[in-house]
DNA sequence: AGATGTGAATGAGTTCACAGCT
DNA sequence: AGCTGTGAACTCATTCACATCT
């Protein structure tokens, strides 16, 4: 009964994407329908969760039947804007960097890297995987022509804080850091880190455990 | 009050790494003493919160004072079992495999990447930055070889659960996935999974909202 | 006075269990 | 019978507010 609502809680918002990826799946093997519990079964999840989950949003489902896999599927690719080809910027053209480049570049409709920037002027100039790099100080012209919503911080710790004031300048509407840097969150603007330090501190963790 | 825990909550646990750089970043910056509200209003985070999250594992302060910076960083330090080195494999060496070989070796005594196995051929033999590319079928000789606790895997999605269980026979007690794919959670194995299309999909929802 | 450490209060997120539909 | 959708119960997490110590 609740209405395509407002703002979703972030954990149910990525099990979404979860499920998303397990329909496709399941699309590419021909089946057709499936039951929270199928779901839950076949790739490790709750079947109480992706019902309640799913119920943020609407109804999916037929009672005593299930879903429809290539339906619920496509309601879920809506769901998350992903008809909508999204734009991404890269600033710090390393390792990372261009790993990422290439990483989303590839394969998918949804998401597109538009362009690098970095600061050493070496590096300006190539091209990574079609992504040209350009400079770090040229940004803001760079996600104007460009259009880009996305940026990526992928610098050094020290230049974090730089990549992001220009990335909040240049106007993007989301980003997602990879910098080990507690950046202040601004309104309007998604902010979403991705440390991969605390990963490998929380595995370390549980190594030393008795 | 507390005796040191038996386990305690990942959010927690992931804060202390935080918490852990930050003071590292007022060492280097020559400060001794810190408040939870200074340290709270320096990098953003909650007062309250790291109080309360401190009080997990014991008391580290002195009321009416606060905390001594360098004294605070070690015990986190030795909390998150960081004086001990820990040693990854890397399964899959490609773009992103290679890129962490580079990023996880720099800089950093408490990790070190001791060896990276790839499935084709071509790549064996081959060194990343200082990092030796094995072949995938080596991957137990290579784990035992190298007393690895930890691996990586950054395969493509149809590899990712043969990695897996290549990884669980091995031996490793922790893994880092970055493929897009469910894997069942082992006890004994500590499983982590980094997914960087479910973050990109959350950005996306996000810039689809009204 | 000033800051920690902590019980109590609140809020978020998950699981249970069943009414209601096919 | 079978499965969804959902209120109620429960668990986990954060915030408040204050007793306690320097």
């Amino acid at each position: 009964m609740s209405g395509p609502n407002p703002a979703a809680p972030p954990l149910t918002l990525n099990r979404l994407s979860v499920y998303l990826r397990c329909l496709r799946q399941l699309e590419r093997e021909g089946v057709a329908r499936v039951s929270s519990r199928q779901l839950a079964d076949r790739f490790h999840l709750s079947s109480a969760q992706i019902r309640k989950d799913l119920a943020h949003f609407g109804e999916f489902g037929v009672r005593g039947v299930g879903y429809e896999v290539s339906s619920l599927a496509g309601r879920l690719h809506s769901l998350l804007d992903l008809d909508q080809r999204h734009r991404l910027v890269i600033v710090g053209m390393g390792n990372l960097g261009s790993a990422l480049a290439r990483y989303f570049g590839f394969n998918d409709d949804s998401f597109e890297v538009v362009a690098g920037v970095d600061s050493s002027p070496g590096r300006v100039g190539e091209r990574v995987a079609s992504v040209l790099i350009e400079p770090f100080s040229e940004l803001v012209r760079v996600v104007r022509d460009s259009a880009a919503e996305i940026g990526v911080i992928t610098v050094p710790a020290e230049a974090a804080e730089a990549a992001y004031q220009g990335l909040l300048e240049a106007g993007v509407r989301a980003i997602l850091n990879f910098a080990p840097v507690q950046l202040q969150e601004r309104p309007g603007v998604r902010l979403k880190n991705v440390d991969m330090r605390i990963h490998l501190e929380e595995m370390s963790y549980f190594l030393g455990l008795p």
